[in-house]
DNA sequence: TGTAGACCTTTCGTCAGACAAAAGCATCAA
DNA sequence: TTGATGCTTTTGTCTGACGAAAGGTCTACA
């Protein structure tokens, strides 16, 4: 099993230091153009000494949210710069009320990503990768009457699809959007109806990998996630 | 215009150092598992002192590149936990002896992204970004003896339709994917021929888009960057 | 009065030295 | 053999210091 994507880790100081400015950061409480505290302030508000803010800081550079400059001190990029398949900016962004649109964008890039990744599956020759599949597809069918089971095993099935694609780019990018969707916690909604609905939609996908029909399998698979999507925009309206 | 995905600075000590660390890493150079000299060592060969190394050293995990613990030191992580995504982490993979694998990967990506950005291109109410598309088509009609010019305006083509997209998401997954192709120069041939062969096939995706056809959007781009993708292989035999 | 140049101040960039804390390792005892 | 104890190494953090860049101010001169 493939690991996920991984965040940047919460502990020490300075670790602290990163997802607490990088949340304001995201989440606009710290708006674009406005300039950090000075590290020697940051350093008070937080107890700690300039050297931990300014890791936490360098950190916060690389992912494109901020810049350093001398005398001027460290300026909030705009929203372009910011590496938005980076994991943390990722949760930050969709973990702190995410707008409808950004929703909407996270569901567009599974319709981007999974059909695609669906196609490659089906040429593959490695017969273990698409026997994971299977297995995950069974485990949806076992657990079809207990929704918080059903959720793990259908994210697995969608992950084995990706892996079996072997491109190591999409199978990253693939974890990263896990991120955002486990962060949009809204996104997995329980319902039992719903995934009795979608179940034999899985089942096709799966026929057609193993038949290496690619055509048939990308199609397929549009279908399951453009459902999904769709389901999404309902729940948003019933609420 | 959007700007693109924009890499760690290389200026400054830690700029230097996480540049040298980071592209040993990914090359191979200091292998999977092995820890990196000790803050101290690094500080003497660099010429640095140890804030800097540290600086240094916090990009590289935030990355996924490394771990760091007391004691043992800083070890080189899996592959599977770098930042494949990361506009720094590709450029490193990516203009350092790229593997054939790699390559396919990284024309697979655009077979990916692609043609699913053309059809939310064609859905899109927006006419300016339809005429940006526009115009930067014209661009390539009146480059096409200049291949070098070409290759500008191709590029731009391609952006513009992500863009067009308005997914947030997908224009930034597109932005470092066009770091990924300058990096691996080998990508972009000068060839006169083929851009002419290939103008006609951006013609018909342009006047999908503005006909708002989603569906034919979709299949026109789906053959543009799939001839890409070939090229690139017919390229690596005949050399 | 307007402008160029020198100066002053702020803030990040870096170094050096110190101690704390974790974790491996060796040593010793039961 | 096993388990506890203490030693050592390496990162984590603090403090204090100085350098360098960049904006602001003030003065001298045209």
């Amino acid at each position: 099993m493939t690991e996920r994507a991984t965040a940047y880790r919460r502990d020490g100081l300075h670790g602290q230091l990163v997802h607490d400015l990088g949340r304001q950061i995201v989440t606009g409480e710290l708006p674009v153009g406005a300039p950090l505290p000075t590290e020697e302030q940051l350093g008070k508000v937080y107890g700690s000494g300039r050297s931990a803010v300014r890791e936490a800081t360098k950190v916060l550079v690389a992912k494109g949210l901020v810049v350093s400059k001398r005398k001027v001190g460290t300026i909030v990029q705009p929203e372009t710069a910011w590496s938005l398949l980076d994991p943390d900016v990722l949760a930050w962004r969709y973990e702190n009320d995410p707008t409808a649109l950004h929703l909407d964008h996270l569901a567009e890039m599974r319709v981007v990503l999974e059909p695609e990744a669906a196609r490659l599956a089906a040429r593959t020759k490695d017969r273990t990768v698409v026997r994971a599949i299977q297995e995950s597809y069974h485990r949806m069918e076992e657990t079809l009457d207990d929704p918080d089971a059903f959720i793990v095993h259908d994210l697995a099935f969608h992950r084995a699809v990706v892996e079996a694609g072997g491109n190591d780019l999409l199978v990253h990018l693939h974890s990263v959007m896990e991120v955002a969707l486990a962060a949009a916690r809204q996104v997995h909604t329980r319902n039992v109806r719903r995934n009795k609905r979608t179940l034999p939609a899985h089942r096709a996908v799966l026929d057609a990998i193993v038949a290496k029909d690619a055509d048939q399998a990308s199609a397929l698979m549009r279908e399951v996630v453009t459902g999904a999507a769709h389901d999404i925009r309902r729940d948003r309206r019933t609420r």
